[in-house]
DNA sequence: GATGAATGAGGTTTCATTCAT
DNA sequence: CATGAATGAAACCTCATTCAT
C-alpha cells in the first residue's frame, strides 16, 4: 500500500512545489516591473495564472512572498560567491570568476537584478527586513576574508578588506544595473569583457602608468 | 508709501518661501525614512506642522513635492560637478575635489543621499519620472568630458569615458552609503579620508605593485 | 459531470447579476434623492448593504454607475419609442401611446425620471457625457420621422419636426414631473389622463374654437 | 458736517452695491458653467477679481450667493409676468408678449438659463431650497388667473389653468434651452418667431384642421 | 486546494470657510 | 474692508487579506 501511496504524495509535494515556483515566477516578473508596492498581488495572480486567494494557500501573504524571492536570490549569489572562493586559485582569478558568475546570473535573472539594486536599500532601514541584509553581509564577507589575506601579504592595500568587498561587489552590480537600464535588457551583455574590466579597474585602477 | 508697502511684499514672499522650505525639509525626511510609496501627506503634515491641506498650497501634490525636492538635490551635485570641473587643475585633483565635496553635501543632507539612492532606478524606468534621470547622465557627462582628455594622452584607460565617470560616481555613492546604513548617522564620516580613498582605488586599483 | 458544473455556473453568474441590480437599485434611488455630486458612495453602499470597496468589484466607479444608470433609462425609452412608433396607427395614435407608455414607465421608475430631468442638462454641457446626449437625440429623431411626413401631407404644421418632436416630449416630462415634484409621488398619477391631455394640447392646442 | 459725511456714506454705499454686483456677475458665470457643486469659490473669485475672503464681506457664503442669484432671477420672471398681465389686451397678446420678453430676458442672460434650468428641480427636491420653489408657482399662477377667466367663457379648455399655466411656462423653456444647448450661443435666436410659434402651438397645437 | 467576492483601513486630493494681518 | 494662508472634513478609490463555497 505504501508503495501506492508514496508516490501519490511525492507527486501531490512535487505538483506543490511546481505551483510555488511557478507564482515566484510571476511575482518577480512583477515586483520588478513596478517595484514593491506598486506591485499588487492581483496582477501576480494573474500572471501566475491563480486566483489571487489562492496565492495564499502558498505563501502568507505580498511581504513573504517577496522575502522569499530576495533571499532566494541572495542565496544564489551567497552560493555562488562560496563556490568561487573555495575553488582555490589567485585572488584575481576568484574575484574574475566570481563577477563572471554574478553578471552572468543577472543576465538569466534580470527581474532578480532589478529588484535587488531597488528594493536592498529599503531593506537596510525596515526594521523587520533587517535580517535580510545579513545575507549581503555575508557575501561580502566571504569576499572580504580572501582580500584580508592578500592584505596580510601586502599584495592589496591596506583598508578595511570588508569595505573593499562591498566596493568590488558594488561596481559589479552598477556595472550591470546600468547595461540593464540603459539598453532595457541584458540579453547583448558581454559579461566576460565586462567581468573582466571590472577587475581590472577594482585592482589596477584606471589609470595608466 | 512705497517704503511701507514693498518691504511687506517682500516680507510674506519671504515667508513664504520660507514655509515652502519647512515643508521640503520635513518632506525629505519622511521620503527619506519611508521611501516614496510609504511615505504619506499626514505625516509629512505632522512634521511640517501644517494640516495636511496646507501642503496643497505650496505643491501640487505628493508626486510634485518628490520631484521638486530630487531636482533640487540633483541641481546641487550638478553644479557641485560642474564648478569642481571647471576648476582646473589636476585630473586626479578635480575627481578629489569633487567626491569630497559630494561626500561633504550628503553629509550635511543625509535625507538626499537616502532618497537618490533609493529612487533613482524607480525613476529611470518609469516613463513621467524619466527627465530626471536625465540630470543624473548630465552630471555623468561633465566627469566624462575631463576623463576624454586624459584617456586621449594614453593617461588613463581606453574605456567609454561616461562608463567610467559612472564606476567613480557610484563609488562615491556607494561609499557614503554604506557609512550611512552602517552607522545610522554620517556625522563621524572622514569625507577627507574618504575621498582620497576613492580617488586612489579609482585610480590606481586596490592591489599594490 | 457538466450537469452538475453549468449549473454552478449559472447561478453564480445569476447571482453576480443580482447583486448588480442589487447595487444599480440603490444606487439610483440615492442618485435621485441627491443628484449626482451631492450622491456619495458610502450612502449608496450603506443603501446596497455592501461595503464600499464592494461597488468596485461591479463597476469602475461612481461616474460609470451613474452612466449605466442613465443608459439604461434612455435605452428604455428609446426602445418605448421604437416600439410606438412601428407599431403603425394614426399618428395620434402613436402619440398616445408613446406618452402614455413614457408615463407609466416614469410611475414605476420615479428615480429614474428625477435623474434624467435633473442631470439631463448636465449631460449636454460636460464633453465626456456628450455620447449620452445622443440617446436623447435618438429618441426625438425617432418621433420626429413620423412628424416629417404627416407635415409633408399638410395634417401638421409646416415646422422642424425634430423641434416639434422634442416639444412635445418636454411636455411629457413636464407634466409628469410637476406631479412628482407636487405630490411627491407618483402612485397617483392618472396615466391615461394626463396622456390624453397632452396630446390634445400638441395637437389642438389649448383654445376652444 | 452732515453734509459732507452723508454723501461720503451713499458714495460708499454705491460702490458695496457696486462690488455686489460684480461678485453676483462673475458668480452666474461661474454657476452657469459648471454647475452649482462643481463651481468653486476660487474660480468665482479669480473671474470677480476679489480674493476669496473677500466675497465673505458680501455674502455668507457660497449658497447664498447662489440663492441670492436665483431668486433675483425669478424676482425679474415674476414682475415680467405681473408687467405683461396687467397690460390689458387678449390673453393670446399677453401670453405672446410674455414669451417674447421672456425669450429676449434670456437671450440677454444666458448664464440665468442654463442656472436656473439646471437646478431648479434640485431646489424644487431640498428642504432648505423650498421657498425658492415658491417664487417659480407664483409665476405660474399669475399666467393661471389669466387663463382661468378664458376657461370660464369656454375660450380655453377646461383644465387646470395652473398646469396649463406651466405647461406653456415649460414650452418657453424648453424651446430657449434647446437652443442655447444646441447653437451654444443664443445669439442668433429670433425671439419673435420663437415667441409667436410657441403660442401657436399652445393655442392652436400642431394640427392642421 | 482553488476560487473570487467582500471587506475596510488607509491614501490622495478638493474646497468652503475662518481669521490674523 | 481686503487679503490669502490655514484648516479639516469629506470624497473617491485601491488593494492586501479573509472566508464561504
Amino acid at each position: 500500500m505504501e508503495t501506492q501511496v508514496q508516490p501519490q504524495l511525492v507527486r501531490k509535494e512535487r505538483e506543490r512545489l511546481a505551483k510555488r515556483r511557478d507564482i515566484m515566477h510571476a511575482a518577480r516578473q512583477v515586483f520588478a516591473m513596478r517595484g514593491y508596492e506598486n506591485a499588487t498581488l492581483d496582477e501576480i495572480a494573474e500572471k501566475a495564472e491563480f486566483a489571487k486567494g489562492t496565492l495564499y494557500n502558498y505563501f502568507d501573504g505580498k511581504e513573504t512572498l517577496f522575502r522569499e524571492i530576495v533571499e532566494s536570490a541572495l542565496n544564489d549569489v551567497a552560493n555562488l560567491a562560496g563556490e568561487t572562493m573555495t575553488a582555490g586559485g589567485a585572488l584575481r582569478e576568484q574575484f574574475h570568476s566570481f563577477a563572471l558568475r554574478m553578471m552572468e546570473y543577472y543576465k538569466a535573472n534580470e527581474d532578480l537584478l532589478r529588484i535587488l539594486t531597488r528594493e536592498l536599500n529599503r531593506m537596510q532601514l525596515e526594521r523587520e527586513l533587517a535580517h535580510m541584509a545579513e545575507h549581503s553581509r555575508h557575501i561580502a564577507s566571504v569576499l572580504a576574508s580572501a582580500l584580508r589575506k592578500e592584505i596580510r601579504k601586502r599584495k592589496v592595500v591596506e583598508e578595511d578588506p570588508v569595505e573593499l568587498a562591498n566596493i568590488f561587489i558594488g561596481m559589479v552590480h552598477n556595472r550591470v544595473m546600468r547595461r540593464s537600464l540603459e539598453k532595457r535588457d541584458l540579453a547583448a551583455l558581454d559579461a566576460r569583457k565586462e567581468a573582466a574590466l571590472v577587475v581590472r579597474l577594482f585592482f589596477e585602477g584606471a589609470a595608466l602608468p
